[in-house]
DNA sequence: AGCCCGTCGGTTTTT
DNA sequence: CCGACGGGCT
């Protein structure tokens, strides 16, 4: 093993961080401050005393950060010993535990996850069961019921304090609320099902309810390190306490100015409660940012400096120079979409990494036109954030199908699977639900059901999938195969508009399954972390092509890139339109904003169009976001202004880079992003013509393109 | 009575 | 681009 020099590696407050190993320890870390740096290296220092890994739980936002954090952990130490630290989000933790202990609160090992889209499905039934919905009356939707019920048990309030204070319009509709509040509960317990919440709210309660637990979970984990601790919430909270008790080694890692997941439940005051949480702990700052340059920063500081509460100081820097961030205001979003393309092209030419440079936005449709030209110009991208692949309803349905395998008695994917047969509604459904329910084997049941000549057809081959994906020994791909034989032909019936596109994602399921060995394993992980929808580079699989990333910027938390472009600034969009009424809200909008300028390095665009569709009322005059119309002039630059300066026959010029003797056809050459490719010619004395052997034939500026001649 | 299918409205953020 | 809704069909 290495020994690490700690001191010369860290600054003396990340030294701090990483040497004060027990205890409880609070760590308020500014944007870009090294705060993953200094998580990895006190992991490494843990193990390097001698403390088992296994004994260390990291909890992140997602599994992918902790998987990236343990990685760099071993390769810090030199030695793979940390990749036996147990590291996830506080989701997986508690299925986890759950499914170890969940039998202590009438859990079955095969319980099912639901996401959002299920939780409001089972809530929008038992709405209909309960004669809430329809005919006049008017409401909330499911969408909203859903929100409510979350965030009751995740700020573990009342609902009565929670509609007083946060949906005062819907006071009238507390009984009913409360009503089917109670039914909900029901029904999950009822049939094994668990939402998000409930796999906290079932945790902690064990955590609670038995000692014994708790004395062995906290002799299991001795070390308790969480990131991100702004956006935890109370009931997270608590799971920290408990899970610590007695030896009270834990390490919490957060911003107060980037706490943005408020509609989770998340309270950027929870940080603060800390101390009072684990009395004693001690407080190590982090701000100096090794990240920005100095303009982006102050750009930065100057956005949050307006927030009403804050806590953490001014970012600065060591960094020396840097350009200020440029503002570009388009006549409507195809103009912004171009300039965005324009300048990544430029960029691109001038060695930065399409991967080094993101596109960041409030909403996940905001990116919709930049995604069609970018399709257009042939730029590869990813998206993150937004749909999911496992919300389109086909990926829903194979899943139900799957869920049912595993828990025959998920009444919510019986519903689903069951309307999908031809002749079959929602009342036949229910019908057949309500005999399946109490049945021993119900997959069996289906082909004894006295049912209508009309249907009994599609029952029986529902049946015989099933049976036939349930045989044992069968692994999840193979079941996977059986169940698309069925599915397929029902596929182009049910969504006969598009059925060959939602094929492909079919495929993309098969080579997912494909890793896994486990069917409740695969189950899980499409729950707790679902893989994104859209990989919209040309040839699906090719994960190694360099794309440029496209992300809303929740999605962004915690990345950094060269250059960020944050685009549709306009108000009602960013801030978005559903927090111009309250006060709290609009300030986690401009945290957000804040989260999104710390992502860059080198380069900031603020961008925004003057003109937008907004559907039914046509084209209408957008106004330019009060995050960026607050701004002191002096911070930024515009664009159409750097222009005007510019001589005409520089103005598309971004830097000079000397040229050398005019390039010969036939002769190799290297570009950083293109490869190697042979010269067809110059068009004029700045543009050269080159066949990339891998990326095909592009036209060069000289003026701002490394190219290196190869030897021939 | 219950299902199918075309139309229309309206779109936050995520484990 | 998805879900609610209403009219027509079985």
């Amino acid at each position: 093993m290495k020994r690490i020099d700690y001191q010369a590696l860290l600054n003396p407050a990340q030294y701090e961080a990483v040497t004060t190993l027990y205890g409880p320890l609070l760590v308020i870390a500014g944007a870009g401050s090294g705060k993953t740096r200094t998580l990895v290296y006190r992991m490494a220092r843990l193990v390097e005393e001698g403390i088992p890994p296994e004994k260390i739980l990291l909890l992140t936002f997602t599994r992918k950060a902790a998987t990236e954090m343990l990685r760099r952990a071993s390769a810090i130490l030199s030695e793979d010993r940390c990749e036996r630290v147990l590291g996830g989000t506080f989701h997986s933790l508690s299925h986890l535990m759950l499914r170890e202990y969940g039998e202590l609160v009438g859990l079955s090992r095969h319980f099912t996850i639901m996401d959002r889209g299920d939780a409001e499905d089972a809530i929008n039934l038992l709405r209909n069961a309960l004669g809430l919905a329809g005919k006049g009356r008017r409401f909330p939707k499911k969408e909203t019921i859903a929100a409510i019920f979350s965030k009751m048990v995740n700020k573990m309030m009342g609902l009565e304090d929670l509609i007083e204070a946060e949906y005062p319009h819907l006071l009238g509709d507390i009984e009913d609320l409360a009503r089917l509040f109670r039914h909900y509960v029901q029904y999950k317990l009822e049939h094994q099902l668990l939402d998000y919440d409930d796999l906290l709210v079932y945790w902690r309660r064990i955590l609670a309810e038995f000692p014994r637990v708790r004395e062995s979970v906290a002799e299991r984990f001795n070390f308790i390190m969480v990131d991100e601790y702004q956006d935890t919430n109370h009931l997270q909270a608590e799971i920290v306490r408990f899970m610590a008790e007695g030896h009270e080694n834990v390490m919490v890692v957060g911003d107060d100015s980037q706490s943005i997941y408020s509609f989770r439940g998340a309270n950027f005051r929870n940080i603060l409660e800390f101390p009072r949480l684990f009395p004693g702990a001690k407080i190590i700052k982090l701000e100096e940012n090794y990240r920005s340059t100095q303009p982006i920063l102050d750009l930065a500081n100057a956005a949050i400096a307006r927030a009403k509460e804050k806590y953490t100081k001014c970012l600065h820097t060591k960094r020396k120079g840097g350009e200020l961030p440029v503002v570009f205001r388009g006549r409507d979003e195809a103009e912004q979409s171009r300039f965005i393309a324009d300048r990544i092209l430029e960029l691109r030419e001038e060695g930065v990494e399409l991967s080094d440079i993101a596109v960041l936005f409030r909403s996940s449709y905001h990116s919709f036109d930049l995604e069609l030209e970018l399709t257009k110009r042939d730029i590869p991208f990813v998206k993150q954030g937004g749909m999911k692949l496992i919300e389109t309803a086909h990926i829903k349905d194979i899943i139900a199908h799957l869920r049912i395998i595993v828990n025959p008695i998920d009444m919510l994917s019986w519903n689903r699977i069951l309307l999908l047969i031809e002749g079959v509604g929602p009342k036949t459904s229910q019908q057949l639900i309500n005999y399946l329910r109490y049945t021993p084997e119900p997959i069996k049941a289906l082909e004894t059901y006295p049912a209508k000549p009309a249907i009994r057809e599609g029952l029986g081959r529902l049946a015989r999938t099933l049976l036939a994906m349930a045989k044992e020994g069968l692994s999840p791909e193979e079941r996977l195969e059986i169940l698309f034989e069925y599915y397929l032909p029902l596929l182009s019936r049910v969504y006969h508009d598009d059925y060959p596109k939602r094929e492909k994602d079919l495929d993309h399921l098969l080579s997912i399954v494909g890793r896994y060995q486990d069917l409740d394993d695969f189950l899980t992980d499409l729950a707790l972390e679902p893989p994104e929808a859209s990989v919209a580079s040309v040839e699906p699989y090719d994960t190694d092509r360099e794309c440029l990333v496209l992300s809303t910027i929740h999605s962004a938390k915690g990345l950094e890139w060269h250059t960020v472009f944050v685009i549709s600034l306009v108000e009602g969009r960013f801030p978005s339109g559903y927090s111009l009424g309250r006060e709290d809200d609009l300030e986690e909008e401009r945290r957000l904003f804040y989260v999104a300028v710390t992502r860059a390095r080198e380069r900031l665009y603020l961008t925004y169009p003057g003109t937008m569709y907004i559907p039914g009322q046509g084209r209408t005059i957008a106004k330019a976001s009060r995050f960026l119309a607050e701004l002191p002039a002096r911070l930024s630059r515009n664009w159409h202004e750097i222009q005007a300066e510019l001589s005409p026959d520089e103005a598309s010029v971004v830097i000079n880079i000397e040229t050398g003797p005019a390039f010969q056809p036939g002769e190799w050459v290297k570009h950083p992003v293109f490869g190697t490719g042979q010269v067809r010619g110059m068009t004029d004395q700045h543009k050269v013509v080159v066949n990339f052997e891998t990326a095909g034939t592009k036209t060069l500026h000289l003026k701002y393109v490394k190219l290196e001649r190869l030897a021939p």
